[in-house]
DNA sequence: TGTTTTATGAACGATTTCTTTCGATAGGTG
DNA sequence: CACCTATCGAAAGAAATCGTTCATAAAACA
């Protein structure tokens, strides 16, 4: 077997497991543990893979991309807070339309084993809940977006003509007075699809979004029925976001009660833990 | 924080990053490695995450349902030989709409990289193709079946109406001489379709799907122009599908590490080579 | 054909991680 | 108030992994 067929087939097992010990690929190979380290090591360098203590995990995908590299740290929490407060005005039993971004990526793993439809033109959004039998899905076509991994072009837009949902989540590069940018034409289209194809809109957008311009305008401010945005919004921005009729929710950086209740993991003690959020709601 | 709110954190965390190194969750989460520890046992108990040196792997998702574990070591060889057969007569250039199942999926395996247009109803197809810049890709919306994450319904369908491409490569469930078999309603719509819109179609099944049926017909044979099979196809069923005009492409394993063969050869080399080092060479 | 380069496997010390064990703290219970 | 359980953090020995170095074999090359 030549080297490069070799690494090839290293970098297959890795990308299919994920992640590869060691260990086992030096079995499944049939090559000693040193060509191992030594292939891995040029798969690295090379970007397909990533070392890790006992194996390699995949980082030629678009997980590398997206998620696993560092991000930064506030604008993180922000995200996260932002899409915490999002997964609270979206009940079960609703039919969901989620944008591509990191932001509504952020929302839909809190939505994850939520009893929902869920309408998506995005790769990973999709991923995160084609293994689950909770929630129904429904993919947009299309063209697909190397870069962000998302369903673009006529096709896309066609079959969100003949959709209907609850709501829709979505996500902006940059939001003035004028109303909502994104950085892709194409995009931008197909996001205006999805504002017709929705009975309530909601964008999510962390406070570094605003006031900043992007490529094309998507929409004006007085599509959008909920923004959820961080706690750091100016209030000069508060005022030109309510003065356009959108309901305001400020996400608080603090408090992230998680939604998803996992299975009993300790039988003794969960049935009290559960009773232990708090959140006054008033209506 | 409560150990069930950071455990929901923590295999959030795995399951965004596909792996987590323990001191990363250690950072991330503010506790101590033993806690992490614990806590990474109890998910692995659970079956959330498992556990390998340094950190641990998410093993909740499709992934693991669908090729982590072991499958019949026999039919993945015959796969793995289909599928590098049929990537030959695949030219760069072409465009290539690629089923969804487990041998078109080896298929799709060996094709990232290569220069080509690729359609697929298949997520898990799509996802090797997403992060590439090398070939474009168009997925097919539409309904995603939660077992086999492929796209069913009649959006699916109605894009395909619209496309054309040089070669479809189908994958069956059963082949009889009555033609090609699947077990789902939905999918065989689509598949029909899939054979609509192609110039050139290829059928990829191993030699154990030749003389069951399944739960519909998609339909006959003299809609295949080439079909790839194993070399333990019976030679009356070489008859049949040569009588219906199909070409047959025989997979043979040029490169198959049988373990027996393996193992054998470990232990002659062995032996040789002890001898030579117990004899060194004078310079 | 002889030389150079590359690839491979084995060994050893250094480093990291894992498991086990122990003590401390918080919260519930009689 | 005393007791008990669950959880957490820390330490130390055990185990595994990593990086380096060296010798051999194969391949490329002149």
């Amino acid at each position: 077997m030549q080297t490069h067929d070799r690494r090839t087939k290293m970098i297959d097992l890795v990308r299919i497991r994920g992640f590869a010990p060691l260990e086992e690929l030096v079995r499944e190979l049939g090559v000693s543990e040193s060509t191992v380290r030594r292939d891995l090591d040029a798969l690295q360098r090379q970007g397909a893979a990533k070392r890790t203590h006992g194996g390699a995990v995949y980082s030629g995908g678009l997980s590398t991309a997206t998620d696993s590299n560092e991000r930064q740290p506030a604008n993180w929490a922000a995200k996260r807070a932002i899409a915490a407060r999002t997964v609270e005005v979206i009940a079960d039993g609703e039919t969901v339309l989620l944008d591509g971004g990191t932001t509504t990526y952020e929302v839909a793993r809190l939505l994850v084993g939520r009893s929902l439809q869920v309408v998506t033109n995005s790769l990973p959004v999709a991923n995160l809940f084609a293994s689950q039998s909770r929630s129904d899905l429904v993919l947009l076509g299309g063209y697909v977006s190397p870069r962000t991994g998302v369903c673009l072009g006529p096709y896309a837009n066609e079959l969100l003509g003949r959709l209907h949902v609850t709501t829709t989540v979505l996500s902006a590069a940059g939001i003035t007075a004028d109303g909502l940018f994104n950085a892709h034409l194409l995009l931008a289209e197909t996001e205006q699809a999805m504002l017709r194809a929705a009975g309530r809109v909601i964008v999510v957008a962390d406070s570094s979004k605003f006031g900043s311009k992007s490529l094309t305008l998507v929409s004006g401010l007085d599509a959008i029925d909920q923004l959820v945005c961080d706690a750091g919004l100016l209030d000069s921005w508060r005022e030109i976001v309510l003065a356009a009729g959108v309901e305001l929710l400020i996400a608080t950086l603090p408090d992230s009660p998680a939604p998803s209740s996992l299975a009993s993991d300790t039988d003794a003690a969960s049935a009290k833990k559960t009773n232990s959020r708090q959140r006054p709601r008033p209506v």
